[in-house]
DNA sequence: CATGAATGAGTCTTCATTCAT
DNA sequence: AATGAATGAAGACTCATTCAT
């Protein structure tokens, strides 16, 4: 959705120029975003931003996706799950997702208020595909719990889903918080400490969910 | 935090303006909202909004605070807990709450939402005392399940305040848009159903966290 | 031209209504006068003030009149002057002249700023009248001085009346602001102080004009 | 105090734009000029003025400085004083004066009105500055005269100073007046006749003064 | 008549977008 | 293509004036 003018830019400069609308979108919102101050902070003329994009919602939707994409980009660098189990997951990759938002809090930030709905219905249609394609794939975990022996099959894919997004959502909004106040090098203990809240998660859903 | 001028108006006219304040802020969000919107849906001039509040921060403000109130208004006319087990406080008072859904979709709505962080930063202090307020007394139940032995006590508190809040604050979700589309009777069928998706969390909730 | 409901108003309201808005006018100016502000410091209601004048024009209108009636009332009471020269009025009457300063400094500020044009164009009949009426008094002394023979003759009438309104006008100001610093009951040295401002200027006055 | 904005715009523009400024408020005062009055004079757009100043005092408050930087200009264009003879430099310089008000009716007066308080207190400091500086100027003049002998030396300097402003202000706005209904090429007799002014100011002030 | 709530025309000001260089 | 000045639509807010009680 960006103009021809985008493309061609070397990648130092588009990506700063994202990171400077995502920045303020994130920090003002859509409406108090100012194009100005996205020129500012991408250290470009204010007209530039026009020769980029068509208009705010669109520079607005390509932050979107640009942040979604650099996100998948991230996770898929990470331990890839294949047949792993879900709760194997979540606890051997904990490290390597932390190291993630302490890096790129901006882009993490961003893409969960997002997908919470913080830009209201400014991206509907990206937000139903983001959502859809992550419930397909938990939906995916829990038949194959089910199959397995380990998910309880007394109850709906759909209810075990909602208590699934539940608990994960609002531990990783929390791991989220304690991450983004990692100083550059977190100490072991932080580590740690955050670990242990990867664990309990995963203690708490298995138990919840298991027969 | 209304000027004089709108505490004296009749209890019609209070609700009247109120309400438009609250369907235009929750329909386009705090700075997209226009005052002369909220006037005309009242059924006032623009100026008298002006009359009222200082300015359109403080209209929200006490758009929040009113949204608030009332729905606490309308909790408190529902069987109160007193001693009830939280379980049993879910199951029993279950229809009366779809009333209250039904009844008051957007004042549901818009505390929800306020509550979730949708508006920002525009009022903070009132957004941390509510949360304040009802973590506490989730903290309540909690400490009190674990007395009686119905709640697992290897965990800490905080950690089994994250899993009752993310299972509870998604089902309600889910449940507040099933109930938003009942029509004004809904059906025994619609009941049975929504009843039966708070079951299933009852039941999520008690496994996830009992001994 | 106020409304006959004004005229039928009791002396002590008429008064206070009419000192509320020479107060508001002279802090701050006409077109930041506020109806409002007139009617609270008057203690009548907005809408009284429409049922005295027609608009806020015609209450300042009349604040100018009934300033400068009051101011007239004022000096007339003071040592009339009938045949006594200016010099002598100067000299003779200052002490009676301070007291009406002190005591009304709110209506004597009013009026001179009023006659120096502060108000712009908002009563320029008022204003001619009144500045005409001053300079037909004024330019009579003159008369009298150079038939008596204590006014140089050599210099036309207009040119004396210049001098002369320059130089009492500069020195009357100085005064004023002197004078509305004196407590309530000024010492006998800032009188004395003031007095002495009086003659310098009587002395200035005489010897520039003189043969 | 202009932003940048301003300072980059040509030298035509900027003062197209001033002069457009110190026109309306000239004509209506501080509170009834309008913004979009003085855009459309100035030949831009209303969201321009907005780019050059941050508000309408801003540009209030700058067209005081530009009007007062003009006429000094202006004023230090002609004969200096030097050494000159207050009573000289009124006599020697006046038809060099006359032309500068012919051509700079809106400054000057526009300068006057300041001075004389006409704004209120926008711009207090500036004022105050203003007034102080040429006191100053005219406090030298009283104690070089004195000096010299020239001055009497029986009254305060104070005093005389309050003379010879009283005495030259109300010269100058006669003349100031006179000057304005000159055609663009005055008659030698309109010269004479305010010269005439000026001679006779010189007269009064001198014998005034004089021992 | 007094009151004070209601009204809406009139302004300032913001800022996305366009445009000339 | 980049820049930043120019534009004007849009919206918050004020306040003189009207009006219902």
């Amino acid at each position: 959705m960006p103009k021809r003018t985008f493309n061609r830019l070397d990648d130092d400069k588009k990506e700063k120029v994202m990171r400077a609308a995502i920045e303020e979108f994130q920090a003002h919102g859509f409406e108090s975003a100012k194009i100005e101050g996205i020129a500012q902070n991408a250290g470009v003329a204010k007209g530039s931003i026009y020769q980029y994009f068509d208009d705010k919602k669109e520079l607005f939707l390509y932050s979107v996706t640009w942040a979604i994409e650099n996100f998948m980009k991230m996770i898929d660098r990470q331990t890839p799950m294949k047949d792993m189990d879900v709760y194997e997951y979540f606890l051997s990759g904990s490290r390597e997702r932390f190291e993630m938002i302490r890096k790129e809090p901006l882009l993490v930030s961003f893409a969960i208020d997002f997908t919470y709905g913080k830009y209201g219905s400014l991206a509907e249609e990206i937000n139903r595909e983001l959502k859809q394609v992550g419930e397909e794939y938990e939906l995916k975990l829990i038949a194959n719990g089910k199959k397995r022996g380990t998910i309880r099959d007394d109850l709906d894919d759909k209810i075990l889903l909602l208590f699934f997004q539940g608990v994960t959502e609002k531990f990783n909004m929390e791991i989220l918080a304690k991450v983004k106040n990692f100083e550059s090098e977190p100490t072991e203990e932080q580590l740690v400490e955050t670990e242990s809240l990867v664990k309990s998660m995963v203690t708490l859903l298995k138990q919840g969910m298991e027969r």
